[in-house]
DNA sequence: TATTATATAGACAGGTCTGTATCGCGTCAA
DNA sequence: TTGACGCGATACAGACCTGTCTATATAATA
């Protein structure tokens, strides 16, 4: 049994809320209680709630993008393959209970100006996953890499956007046939 | 030079400050100062926030199903093309600067309770854009019409949420091309 | 002219928001 | 034993929130 430090209670905590009501709805006194932490000791390590919700979206980063490699790492080498893994583990994230929808999303329609600064976070995930879709399109011998890391990216947002939308029961059910459709349009005949 | 009624000016102030801003972010106080009206005025015409929020979703709803059916109307009887039309369409809106994402997607994303007023509409409305889909793919003769709605209906609301993520330059620039190519894959060749 | 409907203007109630200040308790190290 | 430190609890300031109330002006109608 790790003990949790503070901190990370802290960050646990207020991001549940976050993730399920959104970052306006939640106010600190709420997370305060649900922590079971104090107001100061929370102002102590998060300086503000923006403060806050910064940290939230960034250790949000740092799992989404774990969770991505574990998607791919069973396809090494082959970048082809790597695509469509992205989107069977999508699928599967999104008829899960726990998926909420993306908290990049929720940001940037909660924070529209885009140098603020929750939703400069959310920019900086979203050009990091084109890119990373844009370099296994290149890998796999995509004809448009760019193109393509468009499409597939619309479909990954299509699809968080799906679950907030209509819960469990969404059609982001079927992305990974669209993700195949659209990845097999743009490279040459399967080779292997 | 037709004067507005109040009610009309209200709903389009409140509108336009939502949608830039968000339903939270703005306030009464805001919207009463904003469109010069009196604070007893707008709680005559809408009983609450909510009420006046629910109103101008209906409206934006409203709004939406004109600009779908002038965008397929010059390919009428042509049901494939028709599908097409509106990915073009929506091509051009993602790129106008008077587009801020969607007034849905924003309502589901603020009032995350299915049940919630808002959210409600928000469903009613996807639901009713997936039906279309799904009636237009059928009349051309798709051999699922249904996941080719669940597919386009991905697309269009990932071109929206790139548009509030990235703002005018968004990956949404390249969604027709995304559609078609789902669109052909789902449907037999050609004919005419 | 009197009435009715609708508008403006602004004070106000009661609650919630973020963020600060204060006090006291326990722990751990010197 | 002492002192530093993290933390819980709670009161508080000042702003903002939704929604109500009163008073007044205006215009159409009977």
């Amino acid at each position: 049994m790790a003990e949790l430090s503070t901190r990370q209670r802290i960050l646990d905590g207020a991001g549940d809320l976050f993730f399920r009501q959104g970052y306006r709805a939640v106010g600190v006194d709420t997370i305060v209680k649900e922590t079971g932490v104090a107001k100061m000791t929370l102002y102590r390590h998060f300086p503000s709630k923006d403060d806050l919700i910064v940290a939230y979206l960034e250790q949000v980063n740092q799992l989404l993008w774990e969770w991505f490699d574990q998607a791919i790492e069973p396809h090494q080498g082959r970048p082809r393959e790597q695509l469509v893994a992205v989107f069977t583990a999508l699928e599967k994230l999104v008829k899960s209970p726990q998926c909420h929808g993306c908290a990049f999303m929720m940001a940037a329609s909660e924070f529209p100006e885009l140098d603020s600064p929750g939703h400069q976070v959310a920019i900086a995930h979203k050009r990091a996953m084109w890119e990373r879709f844009r370099d296994l399109a290149q890998a796999a011998g995509a004809r448009r890499p760019e193109v393509l890391a468009d499409q597939l990216l619309l479909l990954l947002d299509g699809s968080f956007a799906a679950v907030r939308m209509f819960g469990l029961d969404n059609p982001g059910a079927n992305v990974r046939e669209a993700a195949q459709t659209l990845i097999d349009a743009q490279l040459p005949r399967e080779l292997s």
